[in-house]
DNA sequence: GGCATTTAATTTGGATCCAATAAAGCAATA
DNA sequence: TATTGCTTTATTGGATCCAAATTAAATGCC
């Protein structure tokens, strides 16, 4: 809540996704104070924030320790998020767009479609595709009338492999990850199509492949090289 | 994670729940530590957690109010549940049922349809169903592979309104309830069907309709009398 | 009399202290 | 030598203190 407990929060969750901690470790009050240079009631108070999270668990009796996540935890974590955008994708579908909506999904899908057009990826076009793939799905998820579900995803997305924009990993094989932005781009259109005409179970379907696209996809374009 | 510390993030759960704090009421550490007889630090606790349940939200730049839930919030809350439920049906149908698993749920089953025998409900059934409704829904949730789908679940449980044994409330019109335990039953032997056999996406839209019965069902049992 | 600026009070965040508890180490006995 | 019981140590939880920040109030100025 305030900059530095935030900060503390923000800094473990970042330390722990880079493997600074590994999974089983136990965490200390003290050790990780010191290491932070605060004291011992911000760790405490991020520590609960943390386990919340997922991304700590109590250690026996005493402590916590880094949650260890298998390859089946990353599977789950996407599909989770997969039928929860799911969800909000065929309520939106079934409410009907918005004007506004649709205006700002359709500035964000033209974005795309221009990062697409020139046929190639470059080093800085990443950011660009990370930024209007968070409008587009944020938009979708918080234009249903209520909050939970995206609380829901954003506790989900918590878990660092789970969310949306994991779809980048491989930033050498550029010409791979051309032809898989490629892809989501067109599923971003054939998202924002179904939910134009009202089409609710298509939406959500497609919402739901759309998770998939970072799980399940490369295997399949490395080999139609 | 302590007694104490537990004890006030559920005695303030509870208070929330019953309504005791007013939604939109803003929550000082000091009253509401004063309140509970204990220091200022484990309420400190306690508010983050309950911030990340989503029972809290932050009053403006300073301290927690009690977040206010719409009837679209209550709706969203049960089809969360109902996806992440149908979600693990599937996964658990899709990779074969485990033969204790498959035994466990048959005792629960059969404990149902003993209880739904007799052709009427009386108060002490409902505790019985309680118990085993938890115990169908956690063993099918916690047989998949992995613990963040029954996380996601738990987490979005913390609504007091999305948890799945809230079917009952209404103890006063036990016949009404009696003919939603009856369908809820049915759906669990439905779902089991489906689960034996492999059929995950019947399982899975079985199960989230089932999530519906508190919500969508009581408006037609009512006109079926 | 209204608005703005400064001041006071309330409340939260961070640090530290003390107590309780769990873990570890050590010793003694079987 | 192994196991059990006791003592010591380390770590966490709760309370309190102090500082910082935000809100409310009051006073002064236009």
């Amino acid at each position: 809540m305030s900059n530095n407990d935030k900060n503390v929060v923000g800094r473990l969750r970042k330390l722990i996704g880079e493997g600074r901690y590994s999974p089983g470790d136990r965490l200390g009050e003290v050790a990780v104070a010191e290491q932070l240079g605060v004291s011992r009631t911000p760790v405490r108070l991020a520590f609960r924030t943390l386990e919340q999270e997922g991304l700590l668990q109590q250690a026996g009796k005493r402590g916590f320790m880094v949650r260890e996540f298998t390859q089946a935890d990353v599977h789950c974590a996407v599909e989770v998020r997969g039928v929860l955008e799911g969800l909000a994708a065929r309520h939106l579908a079934e409410q009907g767009l918005p004007p506004d909506v649709d205006k700002e999904l359709s500035f964000w899908i033209q974005k795309g479609k221009k990062l697409i057009a020139k046929g190639y990826l470059v080093e800085s076009d990443i950011n660009q595709w990370s930024e209007l793939n968070a409008h587009f799905h944020g938009i979708i998820i918080h234009s249903i009338g209520s909050g939970v579900v995206a609380d829901a995803i954003a506790r989900n997305n918590h878990l660092p492999f789970a969310a949306a924009d994991s779809i980048i990993i491989d930033s050498d094989d550029l010409e791979r990850e051309f032809k898989k932005l490629q892809l989501a781009q067109f599923h971003h259109e054939l998202i924002f199509q179904s939910l134009k005409r009202g089409e609710g179970a298509r939406a959500e379907m497609l919402m739901r492949e759309h998770a998939l696209i970072g799980l399940r996809y490369p295997e399949l374009l490395a080999d139609s090289e």
